[in-house]
DNA sequence: TTTTCAATGTCGGAT
DNA sequence: ATCCGACGTTGAAAA
């Protein structure tokens, strides 16, 4: 890994343009080609490579210019002060180990298909067309069909869209209007509630709390303690 | 700015959960309350906290910890040995020009609506309602609505879902079918054209170039050169 | 390789 | 504060 820190400007051309002018950031290129400029705030980097770019420097007019392309992207920095230069190998075996996916609400679900409704029985799992995939494919307690479409989180319009767009295609495909639509959340905004509605669709807020495989929950109780 | 060199380990808790081992990480908090660790690949960060955590460090059993937290969310880092730690003020008046986006697309569209197609009359712009919002409300040369849904780079799926609901709501509120709608994007790939069709809705690929204010262009081509 | 979807998405703007 | 959509989204998994 590369850290530079100093005044340096940046161009960059590709999906789109951009350009920064003179200032004091921190650049870091790492062992598979990525490179980051950073700014002083923010969580995101103001301009960036991903892996693979694999940046050139040289000199040029008294200037250490970093030189990052890849596909048809390409990403110039120009340093003309560096106050700290550091080059490290990075020894890192670890993985993050983590949980709260919206596979784990998904699994969860199909665990205990009750949080939805009593007596709802899970068929099919990740159900993919040519018109969007769904996550769930049940029948209540009736046997009617149901389509489930699951959101980690707070749900957004799209996912009404997806769900609406798939049971219509549902309907269709099978000739039989008797089809369930419902999305499953951990919260869903009044004004999609509404919207559900209007389309013929229902939804249900669950809170399932997922941990992580392990001892994690005990120590994690003592750790936010601590 | 501080720059954290060294080997640590971290666990978050929040939306979701997560534990990373021993290894040797970057770890950069910015002055805004940002924390950063980089592992030494990839461009995302293997774990962080955005703007306004705030972290705070102390020494418990010979460990650095840096404790971040923020809304309902905590990360806590460990480092038992350090070897690199900077401390420095960034000065950076700079602000970032960018160009590219959807919005000048958008404007490209509105100074010479040919583009999508002969004879159309740019109505209204960001239509918004509660089942979404449209980017272009147009009529063509017949004098026909045309809802447009301008995407920059590549069409998606929820672009068509997004287009064909508010067409439908357009058609149930003026009671008229005699609606067009035309997803404009860069690239549109075939399967989407296919269900665009199915949906009676009509698309067009469009190139737009997109300048940076300023005289950027000339410069880019020498140094694209150079 | 292309397509599709989730993300501790982040971020900015509008209501 | 909430809601909503764009992003040079990134990244992973499946077709």
């Amino acid at each position: 890994m590369v850290l530079l820190l100093g005044e340096c400007r940046v161009e960059y051309q590709g999906r789109a343009r951009s350009r920064l002018g003179w200032g004091e950031r921190l650049v870091v290129v790492k062992k598979d080609g990525s490179v980051l400029v950073h700014q002083g705030v923010g969580r995101e980097p103001v301009n960036w490579q991903p892996p693979g770019a694999m940046p050139i420097y040289h000199l040029r007019d008294g200037l250490l210019v970093v030189r990052a392309q890849r596909a048809r992207e390409l990403m110039k920095i120009e340093f003309r002060r560096i106050d700290l230069l550091v080059m490290k190998a990075l020894s890192d075996g670890a993985e993050l180990r983590l949980a709260g996916m919206e596979e784990d609400l998904v699994k969860a679900i199909m665990d205990d298909p009750s949080v939805i409704e009593d007596g709802m029985r899970v068929l099919r799992r990740e159900l993919r067309t040519r018109s969007g995939s769904v996550d769930l494919f049940c029948k209540d307690r009736a046997g009617r069909p149901v389509i489930v479409e699951v959101k980690r989180g707070t749900a957004s319009i799209a996912a009404v869209y997806q769900l609406e767009a798939y049971v219509a295609d549902f309907k269709r495909k099978n000739g039989c209007c008797d089809v369930r639509g419902v999305l499953v959340a951990n919260r869903i905004p009044i004004m999609l509630r509404t919207l559900l509605r209007t389309r013929g669709l229902e939804h249900r807020e669950v809170n399932v709390r997922v941990e992580l495989e392990g001892d994690l929950q005990t120590r994690l109780g003592a750790w936010i303690g601590g």
